[in-house]
DNA sequence: AAAAAATGTGACCAACCAGTCATAATTCAA
DNA sequence: TTGAATTATGACTGGTTGGTCACATTTTTT
């Protein structure tokens, strides 16, 4: 947890830093990222950021909650019990995904980069952890279907949700290659992921994968 | 290209030397693996390296090549036409993926991690090179598939391509998650990444997968 | 207005690194 | 055996970093 003296940080200060600290983790690895390189773009000083975290992990840890929590605050208004099935909600929930990415950049490219920034040594032991919870979550949207008969049972519930996991972590790089993004020059820019793409070009692959997956998953 | 010193190098010492950094590169990211930590640990002086390469980078491409070439050599003894289906193949892949882990565990481990190293800013410019060569490979996989008939052709090619790199790349993590391998652990040992499971219970799982796999990608 | 609590500051430390280079050791050729 | 070519060496440069700390400044409380 950040101290209380971050907390008690003019709100724009506070967010100028958390938004520049997002950036840098975008663009470098957790142990690449620099510190000192950031406070003096900010115009801080390096003892300030003392103040604020004890050390560089418990920034990272709290960005990562900060981000989690922002995109939380609108996911949630996407709920299951909205739409007919699944695949109208899973469409939904990438729909949502794409707004959010041009709405939030630094967030999303953020929790985009994490997956990534994960393989840093200092960062290992976090990662099984924070891998669960994504399976958690997974495994939270495919029960239901199961229980309510649409979605096959010859298979265990953990490897369907570990595969709807990789295909959903993989749609990001899938969609780039397609269109030819350049996602390092927007990460570098702080420009969404997908800017300037026709949002329907990209719910149009959404709609494959989910032709995909509606064939694996659903009972035959 | 690594300069001829280095091929002129007893072969001993140069496998030595590829193996020490191979397993530098597969804890540490790109830009955190050090040179110097390496060299020392080798007994071997900094001038040295700079006699065989121009700089980190060329090594970190030169290991990359070699590590595909060892790689290579084997699964290309693995022939679509030696199999009845492409699911007996693609088990076959992943029968010697498990092998090889086993019988190259620095080779092995190295390539795994090569697609995290990747994030290194260093690196960034590789990344879509290097993926696309594996898109690439998925494309003639299932080309045959598709023109003789035994696939869906409602789906652009390329989709399904990337569709099966995901999962692909996915079931390690998928592996491990559900195995509850230590694979940091047996990284920095030096030790496959699936050492000591059973390898019939991790073929269990590549069947689960072509099982998902099959009915997304089959004429229906 | 004075004392106290909270914040801000930047020079400084120890550690590390990639890459250089002049020199030394070794090998090879004549 | 001698001279040339190849290879090995490790001190050194210039740079970066995370983190510390004694001190200065500002804000709050009394």
């Amino acid at each position: 947890m950040p101290k209380a003296t971050f907390f008690n940080l003019d709100p724009k200060k506070r967010q100028r830093f958390i938004d520049a600290f997002l950036k840098e983790f975008t663009i470098n690895t957790f142990d690449d990222a620099s510190i000192s390189k950031v406070l003096k773009s900010l115009g801080m000083a390096k003892g300030s950021f003392y103040q604020y975290f004890d050390d560089k992990l418990e920034l990272f840890i709290y960005l990562r909650q900060y981000c989690a929590e922002v995109k939380m605050k609108y996911v949630a208004d996407i709920r299951r019990e909205n739409f007919a099935d699944f695949w109208d909600y899973w469409r939904a929930l990438y729909r949502f995904g794409v707004e959010f990415d041009t709405g939030h950049p630094e967030v999303s490219n953020f929790l985009y980069c994490l997956t990534h920034n994960v393989k840093s040594p200092s960062l290992v032991h976090l990662r099984d952890q924070w891998d669960n919870e994504i399976i958690q979550a997974m495994l939270h949207l495919l029960k239901p279907e199961i229980d309510n008969g649409h979605f096959r049972t010859d298979l265990e519930l953990l490897k369907m949700a570990y595969y709807l996991y990789s295909i959903s972590s993989g749609l990001q790089e899938h969609l780039k290659l397609i269109y030819k993004v350049d996602i390092e020059k927007n990460l570098k820019n702080g420009k969404p992921i997908f800017m300037g793409k026709d949002k329907d070009a990209l719910m149009k692959t959404v709609e494959d994968n989910i032709s995909l997956l509606k064939r694996a998953f659903e009972k035959q």
